[in-house]
DNA sequence: TAATATAGTTAGGTACGCCTAACTTTGCAA
DNA sequence: TTGCAAAGTTAGGCGTACCTAACTATATTA
């Protein structure tokens, strides 16, 4: 293990690829995080090199990739941020979910804590106003219509 | 003159850095443009050569920095996308000023036209709607403070 | 099981964005 | 007017994050 100081976007877009193809059931392969993240294979060993350094996954040269516990914890928090990210875009701005994804995969490493949390309770917030007879999301889409936008 | 492709998100912090200083009746010195975004002095020669080459500032080394046309229209549309994610962040979100500044700073880079689109009609909607007797961004600051936020 | 395709690594290189240290230029004050 | 402080530049270096090309290991399949 090396150091504990916050990783880069980067290394935090490696570490959520990660996650999300062990989510799947399957192990992580260098290929498919390249593939993902649209980078030459070898940026990734060079990066799995990173994580394991940090102690955020276990790996070694031809091995298989696992997060370990506290790689798993962090690549949690991070879907977290990218998905209460997404879901604003999507269902309170009404964004397509391509750009939305796109837009929150940039986003997520702009935005801190407070904000997150903001975004979070807004979204909660909207639904929940829905149900009490003012729906805003609609009432909004319907404002862009309007605004030919 | 040398390329036309995007700016980097760091030579945009230098544009509108310079914008600002400008609008401020002053002309925009290194010494200023160092302190604002927190990097040496060296590192705003180098990026002054680069506006410079990309025709975006009129500067030879020791002389006056000013923008040119097409840097004043670029650094006028970058602080516009500022604009609109901090308002966004204080008047709709209700986040304080200066976090709500720090981090619109670095969305800015991160969102694109569509989100930065819908975000500022999205302002815009929730004054008007305020305005029809429901006053979205009160109920959602109470809606903060009874979560605890 | 040997040949071969694919996955993964290593080595070496580039661009960017920053830094410090040492220098030059400029502007102000004695 | 000279002389010193501040502003600005230059040179050189570092870390990150990529890349390509060439290599090694692993898997497939004939």
């Amino acid at each position: 293990m090396v150091q504990n100081r916050q990783l880069s976007s980067s290394l935090e877009d490696y570490l959520e690829a990660i996650f999300n193809l062990s989510k799947k059931g399957k192990v992580a392969r260098s290929r498919d995080i390249a593939e993902i993240l649209g980078v030459a294979r070898a940026s990734v060993t060079g990066a799995l090199k990173l994580l394991n350094s940090k102690d955020l996954i276990d790996y070694q040269p031809y091995g298989y990739i696992k997060l370990t516990d506290k790689g798993f914890q962090q690549a949690q928090s991070i879907v977290r941020r990218h998905n209460i990210i997404e879901s604003f875009f999507i269902n309170v701005l009404g964004v397509d979910k391509q750009i939305a994804e796109q837009a929150a995969c940039k986003a997520e490493h702009a935005l801190g804590p407070v904000v997150i949390s903001r975004l979070l309770k807004f979204t909660e917030f909207s639904t929940n106003y829905s149900e009490k007879g003012t729906d805003i999301v609609a009432d909004f889409q319907k404002y862009c219509r309007s605004k030919g936008v």
